[in-house]
DNA sequence: CGTGCTTTTGAATAGTATCAAGGCCGGTGG
DNA sequence: CCACCGGCCTTGATACTATTCAAAAGCACG
């Protein structure tokens, strides 16, 4: 269950690259004072699909999965996120846009409504500048992400998967290595395929180098040779 | 070679879903004034892969395809836009985002470069706020194309290249049905297949019912029917 | 009326999903 | 502490879908 606790002020939250940092100070009191706060503990749904949300989640820490899943069963991840990503902001219009999203670890997670929101649109212009940049960006990524999609082998977008995974939620052993604890199957709902096929490139990558098994975690040896594999692809990640 | 005709002012323009006509008055003329515009015919570059772009383009008439190609050489449609369509937009960060644009037919296009449009976006709230919930649904739009054409098969990615070109690009016919001139070569860069396998699927439809054939031009006899097709991923369109 | 490009259709090939079975690991209870 | 159980992971065999290659037909252009 969800767990209350101390709510952290915007003011003394340590995610710099927040949005809501870049309102005016009377602003961000006003957003700290009136914003919501949860912490959901790993495996927990912050919103779930279907349900309409009335604002924006705004992760002040901790790593979280939004997911999609279609009417046959099959579950897909949309993207990843991570402190000071934005998630669930759905604009004015009340379209069906069915995701959800998971927290991996546990996740501290901010959210205002729509009226909180919108309100400081209104009144911070870079706030509202920020956010269209952010979005503009993330457009531009998954639109790169459609069209390598069409002409990658499934090779290339598990290593996709393992570099975005890694990029977002990988975290450092003492070698300074990545290490990556999703599992099989949720690297193949990034990677759009299923977690045997997830699972031979995995071997193919440990019998090149690339890679070593810690039990089921996964961490990568040679970041610069995964880079490579990706090299045609390399503006989108 | 694009034409330099008379411009057409802003407050003359009759394209009302023009995101510039969220400004007020003042800027309105402003904009109108320092806007560049100019008509390209049809298979005109308006802008190129590759090729910097200081500012953003908005289709005042007319179609264009914004195309994206890998360096082994296959190109890909990664939408298409019509007026009132907002192109070339980089935000500020100078990424690498090698897209261009190619009128599908005679388009009357106006730029506006980044000071004019930053400066724009500082001082008209509601400019800015349609702009980003653009964007919004822009990356919804194609997060959702990303997680079903990860599922699709050819065939259906072929109905919805179809519907979408209809959506966007097609001309209605005397008897009030929707008429598709782009070739099988273009409808599989929106499909992420090959010409061929279009040609297929036409063929199959055309058997079917769903479409007859102009020539080399595409008539959707059923759009219902089309819809049924796609109906396990009606929300992306 | 020919030339070149697009479209259509067929056949061969390659790649991927699916199905199935066995192995590994962690957790639980005796 | 050990045995058992269940879930995840790995690997192989098979079937199927889609791409590629190739060739013929149709259409538009000079």
């Amino acid at each position: 269950m969800p767990q209350k606790t101390n709510k952290i002020s915007c003011e003394e939250c340590t995610t710099t690259s927040c949005f809501v940092k870049k309102t005016n100070p009377q602003w961000l009191a006003k957003i700290s004072e009136f914003k919501n706060q949860v912490v959901y503990p790993k495996g927990q749904y912050i919103f779930s699909e279907g349900s309409p949300v009335f604002g924006a989640y705004f992760i002040q820490s901790g790593d979280v999965k939004i997911v999609s899943s279609s009417f046959s069963g099959r579950q897909n991840i949309v993207r990843l996120a991570k402190n000071g990503h934005m998630m669930g902001h759905k604009g004015v219009a009340k379209e069906n846009y069915p995701v959800g999203a998971v927290a991996l670890n546990d996740a501290r997670v901010c959210f205002l409504n729509n009226e909180l929101l919108y309100d400081a649109f209104l009144n911070n212009t870079h706030f509202t500048i920020e956010i269209m940049m952010f979005y503009s960006k993330e457009l531009r990524k998954s639109e790169m992400r459609n069209k390598f999609f069409a002409q990658m082998t499934t090779d290339e977008k598990v290593a996709y998967a393992i570099v975005y995974a890694g990029e977002i939620v990988g975290q450092k052993n003492n070698k300074g290595q990545i290490m990556i604890t999703l599992s099989r199957q949720e690297l193949a709902q990034i990677a759009g395929t299923n977690a045997e096929q997830v699972s031979r490139t995995i071997s193919h990558m440990k019998n090149d180098g690339l890679l070593s098994l810690d039990g089921r975690c996964i961490c990568i040896e040679s970041l610069p040779e995964m880079y490579n594999l990706l090299s045609e692809y390399e503006q989108f990640i």
